[in-house]
RNA sequence: GCCCAAGUGGCGGAAUGGUAGACGCAGGGGAUUCAAAAUCCCCCGCCUUCACGGGCGUGUGGGUUCGAGUCCCACCUUGGGCACCA
């Protein structure tokens, strides 16, 4: 329980008010109580309605809710609420994202079973989440550890598999060689494994891969259409897919061996190629490899390592010089062929020519290894040769190039490669090729705790897949956790089976799926999600696409670019229509929740870190509750445990209700942008919603006596329901929490009579009811309101309450404020002028002079040019 | 190393290329009260001026424009991602 909360608040509470104060803890309950008796959050396709599909991204059951988890499921709810009052059957479902490594982690560290830590944890979340109040169709909760959600994504990669969007391959992994384990990206720290401490290797494996490089073409087009998607989620994921266009060709060996074919982007460089480069992975290199002591030695250094493309690019660069030679295909010189580190077998050919005049890492390697660096082209006004630094200009920028082959003399880059690639294919030594440089996706993990791989491993069948009537292959529930690697591998009997084909003795893969396998569809099982299919096609067809989707920005490429592909899969696969190849319309990231951070330090200067609700203020600054030692306040950051800057929502809810949790994370910062958490901005909310309160309260009790200004409130208003509902559906949720407080300031302060006010005081109520659901639902029923406010209409504004009168334009005088003037609304332009001229502030500066220029844009600004 | 963002008062932030700082917090002053809390009213970017006013000001440096927080170029700092964290 936060004690600092409760204490900050409990004068508010001790008030002697006559009128009943603001009891959040009862108004929630309450009304919680009313909407599951009339069960107003169940989704259904009745009514013929328009649907409306808002989902979030299901968490982690990690077992607490946080402040993130707060602001994505409310921003989620606001949406979800304002489409229910403005006439949608709305589908706004969650579930578990339940696969995954810590419950492993935990089963190792802890005991227990990763089953029973997983249900557990996402019990105890639930229970956390259901006092936010939250619009969710419960009714379609699953986990995705449970059979029933598995099993039909086993279906699933069958069917992918029948149509070959599912293939066998090499590819390699993080090799822990003392714990004998695969490493996760995570579990490498500094090259090491986090648990044995040894140096991390690469090591191949064969491994089960999605097709995904198959539709790289269409999932780069199909981002044109993504009209309500983030640009920079947009740039992002095309930037990844990376689409380019280039020529291939081959170096013929000196030695008569296998041509070497490369792949280059930048082919009007071939004239100053110092050498060709091989991956250490390629086949070349691994011919030599099994042969050559000196090259095997050299490629294991390579291999040495994580397998992250940052690791890879940010090593110290090495190369071999394997003493094969090709001949240039134009010059006709001879070129040394090294293996280097840098190079990857995953990307083009595995092999390319280096023109360090060009670029960097090419040069960096050609310094350090003596090899030639031969310019190629110059800026037009710079003739220099390049030194330390590469000259990689723009693409589009002209540059001069040197004695060229293909006739160049002053092109762009764009136009040189063109013409490069025309003359390769003239002369027909090479060939203009698209690539991307997307890469196919590894779904094999050797865990436990994931969804099986449905294959089968027969002596005399191969690899055979299971049958669809025996799934699900369910996990075993009997396994050893305490040991590195994959339990499933060293169960006695889980492997054992019957080769679907022949019947006899067989193995089962013990292999189980990537975890982004079982994010990348669960949006469609939500349409469906008892079907005994993976979709029912019905369903699918009514509530997908999902109309808006939000989450956080750190999924903006894998998750996404997965779930894009696999709603394509599954429309290959008959388990959706076409209309939800592109499986959410919209979508919109949220930023982080954080905190101040409070250190001190122990007798070793180490940082010892203090929750926020152990701290006190005074007025020098904060200090330790318990003991009065001074605490260093960090500049905040994302909320994590390891630093303690942690607000619990289950103590921010018993202190305040959620509706002021609700309240405060949709009001302090834009939505796509990091809120920090602060105890007086929760105060501020807090005391909001008790000012609400007290004013509604006492418009409730007002006799029917007229008043003053009532026009003037309803415009007020009008204006209130205008701006609030264009922020909630723009996502300017602050924007319209903004306006919320103005339109409350405006209400408290009108002497306006009963039944205006009564008017304005529901229309608040309703404008409310998105961001605090309780409160709205107390204050519409003491105001008279009929049913429920989830049910009633949302507020239209009225076009004519909206405009004014008259305008006040600002003057400037060469783009800088002099003064201002009340004009009406139609003044002609004219007119507007020549009363700006009459203004002191201009005679002055103009000083009975003609202005050079004047600037009247009409109800916006007179600029005066002297 | 590569890709993508973000930087505005003491603080969170607002601002279709058109009055920078809406709204909120913190702070100051006042009302109410025996007193306090709660509540209500007023002030509040920085420098300068008794005041009127003037100068400066949206990370830094340039540029486009009658006019730039907003558009362009370069840089700095912070954050996200980099394919086995979810």
């Amino acid at each position: 329980m936060g004690n600092t909360a409760k204490t900050r608040l409990g004068h508010i509470f001790s008030g002697t008010a006559t009128m009943s104060r603001y009891d959040a803890a009862q108004i929630e309950q309450k009304w919680q109580e009313a909407w599951d008796k009339a069960d107003v959050f169940k989704a259904t396709r009745e009514g013929g309605k328009p649907k409306y599909y808002v989902l979030e991204m299901f968490p982690y059951p990690s077992g607490r809710i946080h402040m993130g988890h707060v602001r994505n499921y409310t921003m989620g709810d606001v949406i979800a609420r304002y489409k229910m009052s403005t006439g949608h059957n709305v589908l706004h479902p969650m579930g578990w994202d339940a696969f995954g490594m810590p419950a492993e982690n935990a089963a190792m560290a802890i005991g227990g079973h990763p089953k029973e830590w997983t249900y557990g944890n996402i019990a105890d979340m639930r229970g956390q989440m259901k006092p936010l109040g939250l619009s969710i169709d419960w009714s379609r909760e699953f986990a995705t550890c449970d059979p029933e959600y598995y099993g039909q994504q086993q279906a699933l990669f069958l069917d992918m598999l029948d149509t070959g969007l599912v293939y066998r391959k090499n590819a390699v992994v993080n090799w822990d060689p003392v714990d004998m384990t695969v490493l996760a990206n995570e579990q490498v720290e500094q090259g090491r494994g986090w648990r044995s401490g040894a140096l991390v290797e690469r090591r191949e494996l064969t491994q089960w891969f999605f097709k995904i490089s198959d539709m790289a073409g269409e999932l780069l087009d199909a981002i044109d259409g993504l009209d309500n998607w983030p640009a920079k989620v947009k740039l992002m994921q095309a930037n990844w897919i990376g689409k380019s266009r280039g020529l291939q060709f081959a170096f013929d060996r000196v030695d008569g061996g296998e041509a070497i074919e490369v792949y280059t982007t930048r082919p009007d460089t071939l004239n100053g190629a110092s050498f060709v480069g091989i991956s250490p992975d390629h086949p070349i290199a691994k011919a030599l490899e099994a042969e050559n002591a000196d090259v095997a030695a050299f490629v294991a250094e390579c291999r040495k390592g994580g397998t992250t493309e940052e690791a890879i690019e940010t090593a110290e660069k090495l190369g071999f010089d394997t003493g094969i030679r090709v001949k240039h295909p134009l010059t006709g010189a001879e070129l040394p062929v090294w293996i280097a580190n840098f190079i990857l077998m995953d990307y083009g050919t595995g092999a390319i020519f280096a023109c360090p005049a060009h670029d960097q890492r090419d040069l960096d390697f050609c310094r350090k290894y003596d090899l030639p660096v031969i310019d190629t082209f110059f800026a037009l006004d710079d003739n220099s040769p390049v030194g330390t630094e590469a000259f990689v200009p723009a693409k589009t920028d002209k540059v001069r190039f040197v004695d060229h082959f293909a006739g160049l003399d002053i092109a762009t880059g764009e136009d040189a490669i063109d013409a490069t690639i025309d003359f390769a294919e003239k002369g027909g030594w090479g060939e203009g090729v698209t690539k991307f440089r997307l890469r196919d996706w590894g779904l094999s993990r050797q865990r436990y705790w994931g969804c099986p791989i449905p294959i089968v491993h027969c002596d005399a069948c191969g690899v055979v897949p299971e049958k669809k009537e025996n799934l699900p292959i369910r996990l075993p529930d009997d396994v050893e956790l305490d040991k590195p690697g994959n339990p499933l591998d060293r169960h006695p009997t889980w492997r054992d089976c019957a080769c679907p084909s022949c019947g006899a003795d067989a193995k089962r893969e013990t292999d189980t799926m990537d975890t982004f396998v079982d994010s990348s569809w669960y949006y469609a099982r939500f349409t469906a999600p008892r079907a005994d299919t993976p979709t029912d096609l019905a369903d699918a067809e009514y509530w997908m696409n999902v109309d808006q989707y939000i989450g956080g920005i750190e999924h903006a490429i894998l998750h996404l670019l997965y779930s894009r592909f696999f709603a394509r899969a599954m429309n290959i696969t008959g388990h959706l229509p076409d209309s939800a190849k592109e499986p959410f319309d919209a979508l919109f990231t949220q930023g982080m929740v954080t905190h101040e951070i409070y250190v001190t330090r122990d007798e070793n200067d180490r940082p010892v870190y203090h929750l926020p609700e152990d701290i006190e203020w005074t007025e020098n600054g904060a200090r330790l509750g318990a003991c009065g030692s001074p605490v260093e306040v960090i500049p905040s950051a994302k909320m994590s445990k390891s630093k303690k800057n942690v607000v619990d929502p289950v103590n921010i809810i018993s202190a305040y209700g959620a509706d002021t949790a609700r309240w405060f994370v949709l009001s302090d910062s834009p939505p796509e942008r990091d809120v920090e958490w602060t105890a007086s901005g929760a105060d501020a909310a807090f005391k909001h919603l008790n000012r609400v309160h007290r004013i509604t309260a006492e418009i409730a009790e007002m006799g029917d006596a007229t008043g003053q200004g009532d026009d003037d409130l309803l415009r007020e208003m009008h204006k209130a329901i205008h701006e609030v509902t264009g922020g909630v559906e723009s996502f300017g949720f602050n924007a319209a929490i903004a306006k919320l407080y103005a339109f409350t300031n405006a209400l408290q302060k009108s002497k306006a009579g009963a039944d205006a006010k009564r008017t304005a005081a529901r229309v608040l109520a309703q404008l409310m009811a998105p961001m605090t659901p309780h409160l709205s639902e107390e204050i519409w029923q003491l105001l008279g309101g009929e049913g429920l406010v989830i049910h009633a209409p949302w507020p239209i504004a009225d076009p004519a309450m909206l405009v004014e009168d008259t305008v006040t334009l600002p003057i400037q005088v060469n783009g800088k404020r002099r003064a201002e003037i009340s004009v009406p609304k139609d003044l002609g332009k004219d007119e507007v002028e020549k009363l700006a001229m009459e203004t002191d502030a201009v005679k002055r500066a103009l000083d009975g002079k003609a202005p050079k220029k004047v600037i009247v844009v009409p109800g916006r600004i007179i600029n005066v040019v002297v």
